[in-house]
DNA sequence: ATTATAAATCTGTGATCAAACATCAAGGAA
DNA sequence: TTCCTTGATGTTTGATCACAGATTTATAAT
């Protein structure tokens, strides 16, 4: 899948420091690395990768498009505190578009894209027998966005990744609480490739809400020690 | 309409140079001042607008995590040329996401929001009673983005706002073969606000896609004079 | 003790510069 | 002539510096 040259040659990529920084902040952001309201500071991070202050500047610039952070009037970033109503909004933008994404992905699947998804929630099962860890929040994007790119669409998969990096701090919240349930209940990774196996587009998106809605749940039941997001009165 | 701060004083924006370049370029990429597949030099963009580099390059790179332009991999940046299949992408992630912001707005409609959109279309429709115009693009703008606005939700929004900037470019060919037709058929923006005013989200989306698609059938039958989108092969 | 004011420190912004890299044109070898 | 190499030119990227605004701390007055 490495995308090579015609003389069979991998191509050499010139990553530049911006991009680097790029890369691990927002890693680590959807990660839930960073906690929500946390402010960020150009000269302490230039200092942790060691480097100089533009690159960095550039990529907090890159990312407050992105809205995974956000840049407050007094000219300073931070990771976005949500509230309540804009969790809730988070959720049901995530629904629409996610929820395309799949529908569309049902109209392309084919048998060794259904191979590998098993396979991933396989690792993932073995993973989380017994704790939900960091491992396993890899393994649970690895499966959406392995979904998500066969959608076949190249609008479609910036906008989630965007939506993600939007609740990457809020993961680990959710991922806690999840990790504390027995059962941990149903397994909608299951239900949303067995319905795409069958090309049944609604189902798999049903089935997809009731797996985002669930890390939703976790979270907004949790106490919220996180204040509201907008500026605006 | 304006922002207002509790004692009803219009807040005094501190605006940086980087923010002007960035507005600046944003709303030549909105109104299809750029050509697609035009290449945009920080050298040049910078003596246009009389800054040093930086404020630019700051803006581009926005604009870059936004998908109103892209970075080539010989890192010049470039506003994209769309394929068909990539502008048919576009188009149906317009609807969801669109389409979810009509529904939304359609349950928190006021009348005073009603007679606000009822003007922007009558001053619409006299504007292009000559001729379909820059000032009708903006008109058409407004509109939408008044019901958007109206949808409440802040993670829709710039959604939106970017999916319009990566249309941009082609909203001129849009435009002007709208302007080669005679009546120019039904007028969408009234079936959309008839809808919101009987609080019809179904119908409401229905028009709107009717108005999204109308839009892109006029791109997408012009002779395309650009290439495709993705680097990969 | 609390608030207001002023000094000091910190942080982001923008300009300038040097180095890395890409592009293009001219020159030389086959 | 054709193709490749080399060199020249232009562009982007990252570092450093100066300045302006913001934040915090210290000091003084009520």
């Amino acid at each position: 899948m490495t995308d090579r040259s015609p003389l069979g040659l991998v191509r050499i990529e010139r990553e530049t420091v911006q991009e680097r920084v790029y890369a691990a902040l927002r890693d680590r952001l959807m990660r839930g690395g960073f906690e929500p309201g946390q402010k960020l500071k150009i000269g302490e991070l230039a200092a942790a990768f060691g480097t100089s202050a533009m690159p960095v500047r550039e990529a907090l610039n890159r990312l407050a498009a992105e809205r995974a952070i956000e840049s407050m009037p007094n000219r300073s970033v931070r990771v976005p505190a949500l509230s309540k109503d804009a969790l809730q909004d988070l959720m049901e933008t995530r629904f629409a578009v996610e929820g395309l994404a799949v529908a569309r992905a049902a109209l392309n699947m084919t048998a060794s894209t259904l191979e590998t998804l098993r396979t991933l929630i396989d690792a993932q099962s073995e993973t989380d027998a017994e704790h939900v860890s960091e491992a396993s929040a890899e393994q649970n994007r690895a499966f959406h966005f392995a979904i998500y790119r066969k959608s076949g669409s190249s609008v479609l998969l910036p906008i989630i990744e965007s939506l993600w990096l939007q609740f990457g701090p809020y993961l680990r919240v959710a991922s806690e609480r999840f990790d504390g349930r027995e059962g941990r209940g149903t397994n909608f990774h299951v239900e949303i490739v067995d319905a795409l196996a069958r090309g049944d587009g609604d189902t798999a998106r049903a089935a997809l809400e009731a797996d985002i809605g669930r890390a939703f749940d976790l979270v907004m039941t949790a106490q919220p020690r996180w204040q509201r997001r907008d500026g605006a009165a």
